[in-house]
This record gives structure tokens, C-alpha cells and sequence, in this order.
DNA sequence: CTATGATGCGAGCAATTGCTCGTCTTACCA
DNA sequence: TGGTAAGACGAGCAATTGCTCGCATCATAG
């Protein structure tokens, strides 16, 4: 009897090698989407790209979704360690310090893969993410509402709220930039920063 | 010698049932796109659900792209209108009342079919945009552009760019309640009024 | 009515895509 | 050293997709 779910691996690696063919195929994945988007992300190419037959794929990856999921998830559990990191990071310094952390991670995260980043955010849209990736979204949102928490007097507004529409104006201002070919990074945050902390402490 | 660009008809329908058609294969088009986003999207679909076929299609719109650029530049020219009106109806009153009308005109108009805009956006980005969209976008941002200068003294930064952010923010915002399932339009604006009033008026 | 161009049709081609399966190769252990 | 399981391979199938082309139908001017 199987008890395989949906979008988990086929079969899990077991020597080192099988180790290093899915680390190819996730990164030949990864490139592929950053460099044309959802235009030519096949798994025939994907394959070809890692170096490595599409049976080789099809052995830990039961079909597409699954490798969209894995970069899904690989990208989101980034994400949670950077921001936990900047959270951690400004804990006992003021609110506008730690915003700075958030936003130097945030950028610094999504900068480096944007075209990535939104390839795997349109998807993720589409189809219905997994318990996996719900629970990762769940734990980022903690982390921020973690964080607010610490300044919940000049914070206002529900913080769970708040949290998400955070993320949401983060992504959307990273994106929008990268799309436009900005190169000001410096710029950028400081843009980022001034949202941020405004929709944080207006009401 | 044809003279035909990339992008447009390849032939202009010059009689009335030719203007139906061209209609419904549009809005076709962008029902398949609100339903189900990028996946079962294809021409033939279009043409099945237009009640067309897909000869009639392809006597209009030279390959898909263009069909898309169709519906893209439709969908602009609403926004532009609608944010025109806003602005228009806003002249003369305080910098709040005129984000708050701003505000109900991009709620109304984009959360209408979010999913249609969602998978604009993201092909926009895809593939370069003709020079009617740059038009109507530069047009867009003119007017937001426009809107920000009757409030000059309350509005730091350079306006170009912080009509740029603002355009990026309202589109996540509502995109992102729309993709959870946010049902509840006066809470949203709220919080877009919010951030957009915050962002502008913080330094 | 008739001729001519505009409009509409849809079978089907060529290319692409997701994915399978039988076969070969490599690594590990008794 | 040989047996067995894990890993890798890639030709190719079935389905889908963008798009063409030859032909039928319709509208309108003369």
C-alpha cells in the first residue's frame, strides 16, 4: 500500500548521488524560471539543463506540480530564516530599526531571483498550495506578527492583517522594481522602509 | 505591401456582425483568463467558448500574443478612465478625500476580475509590451502624476516615482485580498486608503 | 439578380509537452 | 565476488497547442 502524497518525492534519495541529481534538477528549475519565466519551463528542458534525463526527474518528482512545489517551498523556507534573522537581530532596538533589518532581508532575498520569485507567486496562486507550503506562509506571518508584537503600541490595526498586507506591499514594490530594471538598491529600501513603517504607524 | 504591425488586427472588421465577433472573441478571452488563469488557455478554447471558430479568431488577432495585447490595452484603457473620472470628481477637495476616491475607482475597477488581471500583469511582464500599453501606462501614471501635483506641499518625494509605488501597492493590495478570498470591499479600501495616504504624506 | 469582396468555417498539420517503461549502469553488502 | 537494489537513461507515446488553408456563406453595390 502507498501512502505517497500528492506532491511529495516519488522516492526519497538515498546515496549521495541521487542527492546531487534532485539538488540539479531544483537549481536547473530555478534558473530556467528566473532567466525566461513560465515560457519554456518543461520538464524536457528542465532535465536537459540539469544535465540529467527526464526519467531521472519523473523518479523523485511524480509530475510538474511537485517540482514547482519543492522550489516553492525551498524558496519560502529562505525566506523564513532571513526575516527571522532580521527579527532576531533588532530584538530591543526601536521600531524603525527593525523595520530597516526586515526590509535589508527582504530585499536582499527577493532581489537576488525576481523574475523566480514571481513565476513561482503566480503558480502558487493557481494551484492550490500544499499543506507544506500553507504552513511555511503561516510560519513567515508569525515571524512579522512576532515582531509587531514587540512594538504593539505604536503599531495599529489588527497585526495579523497588518503582517500580510506588509508582505503583500513588500513583494509587490520588490517586484515592481526589479521589473523596471531598477538597479538602486539603496533606493529601493529606503522607498520600502517609508512605506512600510507609514502604513505601520498611520491609522 | 502590407503594412500591418505586429500586434494589431490583421484585418479591421469593417461590418457590424465582424465587430460582434471580434467582441466575443474578447470577451471570450478574458472569462477563460478569469477562470481559470493561464492554464486552458489557448486559442482553440477561445474560439470554442466565443462561439467562433478558430479560423474567424486568427482572421482578427495574427497569433495569440496579440489577442493578449488586446485584452491588456482594453483593460488599461478602463483603468485610465476610471482613475480620470476619480481625479476629475476629486479637483479642488483635500489630498485624503481625493486618495479616497483614487482608492474606490482601483478597488471597483480591479477587483471586478482579479484573476484576469493577475495573468495580464504577469504575461505583460513576459513579453515586451507594444507601444500602445507603454502609451496608456505612461498615460496612467500622468494622471496619478497629475493628481498628486494639486497636492504638492503635502507630498514628499519626487512624484513620478511615488505615483509608480502608489499604482504598485493599490494593484498588490487588491490583487492579494482577491486571491484570498477577501470578500469584505470597505475593510480593503480601508487599508489601502491607509498605506496610500501614509506612504504619501511620510518622509 | 449577380458578382465580388468580406466574413466564417473547421479539419488537420507540425510542433511541443507531460510523462512512461524497458533497459542499462552503479553502489553497496554478505 | 556476485547478487540485489538504487539510480540513470532516453526513445517515444498520447495529448495538447498554435496556426493554416481551401472552401462555404453572407452582405452589398451595380
Amino acid at each position: 500500500m502507498k501512502t505517497s502524497a500528492q506532491t511529495l518525492p516519488r522516492k526519497l534519495p538515498s546515496q549521495a548521488r541521487a542527492e546531487a541529481t534532485v539538488g540539479a534538477i531544483l537549481e536547473a528549475a530555478a534558473r530556467i524560471l528566473e532567466s525566461q519565466g513560465l515560457d519554456g519551463f518543461n520538464t524536457n528542458r528542465v532535465a536537459e539543463v540539469a544535465g540529467v534525463s527526464v526519467g531521472s526527474l519523473y523518479q523523485y518528482f511524480p509530475h510538474k506540480h511537485a517540482l514547482v512545489a519543492a522550489l516553492s517551498e525551498r524558496a519560502m523556507r529562505h525566506r523564513v530564516a532571513a526575516l527571522r534573522g532580521a527579527v532576531a537581530k533588532a530584538r530591543g532596538k526601536p521600531l524603525a530599526h527593525g523595520v530597516r533589518a526586515l526590509v535589508r532581508a527582504a530585499v536582499e532575498q527577493q532581489f537576488e531571483a525576481p523574475r523566480l520569485a514571481n513565476a513561482l507567486d503566480y503558480m502558487e496562486r493557481q494551484l492550490p498550495l500544499a499543506e507544506q507550503q500553507s504552513a511555511l506562509q503561516s510560519e513567515l506571518l508569525l515571524v512579522l506578527v512576532g515582531f509587531l508584537a514587540e512594538h504593539r503600541g505604536e503599531v495599529r490595526g489588527e497585526l495579523a492583517t497588518v503582517a500580510r498586507d506588509l508582505q503583500t506591499i513588500a513583494k509587490a514594490l520588490i517586484d515592481g522594481a526589479a521589473a523596471a530594471g531598477e538597479t538602486n538598491l539603496p533606493a529601493l529600501r529606503k522607498r520600502l522602509e517609508r512605506a512600510a513603517l507609514a502604513y505601520l504607524v498611520s491609522g
